[in-house]
DNA sequence: GTCCTGACTTGATTCAATATGG
DNA sequence: CCATATTGAATCAAGTCAGGAC
């Protein structure tokens, strides 16, 4: 923002511990702002940070105890919308006919939350900073309505910058109850009005309190995400696959929850380079096994006019020849792998959305070492989650 | 209801460590 | 062996959400 930031000072510092732990000293000649023991809070020190005049905390690591918990209950949430999610979408549909405008958009707004995993969108100091939304700060202006599409109709596209400006570009048929109510939200509005003028991100997450103890609308978010990679493991996933395959399958999965909650990256600066190549290689290859082809024909010419009893010189050939493929086609889904995922980050869904229960039972099921899917420092943030799934484990 | 704030999670970027290849 | 590419960890800003004051 252009602007300084002052040096925090032990005498801008509150340090939160037991009353019976050994208290930590302020460098000498200071002192600290306050010592408190507050349980409540999960927080060890915290003060005040002069730009944005919010607080700042010294916290517990990832794989802290403290962490794990709360982490595991994250995801224990989110497996209990699973039981009551249908009811749920029922109950939405329905309200998508209902008379009560507010009732109308809470509906479609949930819908979005759901489908499309957008995040709630809370209302955002104007000005002060970037102008970006969620769901429940859509403007008009952020959506476009198309009657029909190349053969699909009643297409939705949203086009907005959601959280740290990353656009949100996509183009989705949605249903006719859906598209009507979006006609009649948008009608005699102005492009900068807001879309769902009767909601909050309060009386939506009031409404989803009364539906589900402890949901939230972040919870659409894990739970979509986590029932995607279990899905999409259960589809790409075959036992007689190589190692290679497996765990480029479970690349897949990641990607496909990924691209859903839109978790995208710039593109790295060597990736033309990369690419190229890659590229390269492959045009050998190719090279190689027309070369190989011709040997084979030949190989088969000499058999059949010399009539030569050399049927192992063919064989060799023709094998030669399969593996060349093989090598080719590898490369070529290499490539194809690299392109897909040039803008994608796969890390964050990694860390806060999937839930480690499902990797670890993908692992054990199909014989691949957990080092392939977890680095050393994931493993050890996940480790409440090592003592609580077996193979069996579903989400 | 609206506004404000505290406490927590989520997120892309940056930085550091490790792997790769000429 | 060194330079460069790739991967992994750390960082801190930007979100979510609940609760209290008015």
């Amino acid at each position: 923002m252009g602007m300084l930031k002052r040096r925090v000072m032990p005498e801008d510092v509150v340090i939160n511990c037991s009353r019976d732990s050994k208290i930590p000293e302020p460098p000498a000649g200071h002192q600290w702002k306050e010592v408190r023991a507050d349980n409540t809070v999960t927080w060890l020190a915290a003060w005040t940070e002069n730009i944005q005049n919010s607080s700042k905390y010294i916290i517990l690591n990832p794989s802290s105890r403290l962490k794990g918990e709360m982490d595991w209950q994250k995801y224990e949430v989110a497996r209990r919308l699973k039981g009551v999610v249908n009811k749920i979408r029922a109950q939405y549909q329905a309200d998508w006919r209902s008379p009560e405008m507010k009732k109308r958009q809470l509906a479609v707004a949930l819908y979005f939350i759901d489908k499309l995993a957008l995040r709630t969108g809370n209302e955002k100091e104007e000005g002060e900073t970037a102008d970006t939304v969620g769901c429940c700060s859509l403007r008009v202006e952020h959506v476009q309505l198309h009657g029909k599409v190349d053969s699909q109709e009643h297409v939705m596209e949203l086009d907005f910058l959601g959280k740290d400006s990353i656009r949100y570009s996509n183009r989705v048929p949605v249903e006719k109850l859906v598209f009507q109510n979006l006609q009649d939200f948008m009608k005699d509005k102005d492009p900068r009005d807001d879309l769902f003028d009767a909601l909050t991100t309060a009386s939506l997450n009031k409404h989803l309190q009364d539906l589900m103890e402890g949901l939230t609308a972040k919870v659409f978010r894990t739970y979509n995400a986590s029932i995607t990679l279990q899905e999409q493991l259960r589809v790409l996933t075959r036992a007689e696959d190589s190692l290679t395959s497996k765990v480029l399958a479970y690349n897949r999965a990641n990607r496909a929850v990924a691209v859903l909650c839109n978790h995208q990256r710039a593109i790295p600066k060597t990736f033309e380079k990369l690419m190229q190549k890659l590229q390269q290689k492959i045009e050998a290859k190719k090279a190689q096994v027309t070369e190989a082809q011709v040997e084979v024909e030949k190989a088969k010419a000499d058999l059949r006019t010399r009539g030569e009893n050399k049927p192992k010189r063919l064989l060799q050939k023709q094998r030669r020849l399969l593996k060349l493929e093989e090598q080719l086609a590898r490369l070529r889904m290499q490539a194809t792998d690299k392109e897909e995922n040039k803008q994608v980050a796969l890390g964050t869904a990694k860390l806060n959305y999937l839930d480690p229960r499902i990797s670890i039972a993908w692992c054990k099921r199909f014989g691949v070492p957990i080092e392939k899917i977890y680095s050393k420092t994931q493993r050890e943030r996940f480790a409440w989650a090592f003592e609580r799934a077996d193979e069996d484990f579903e989400f």
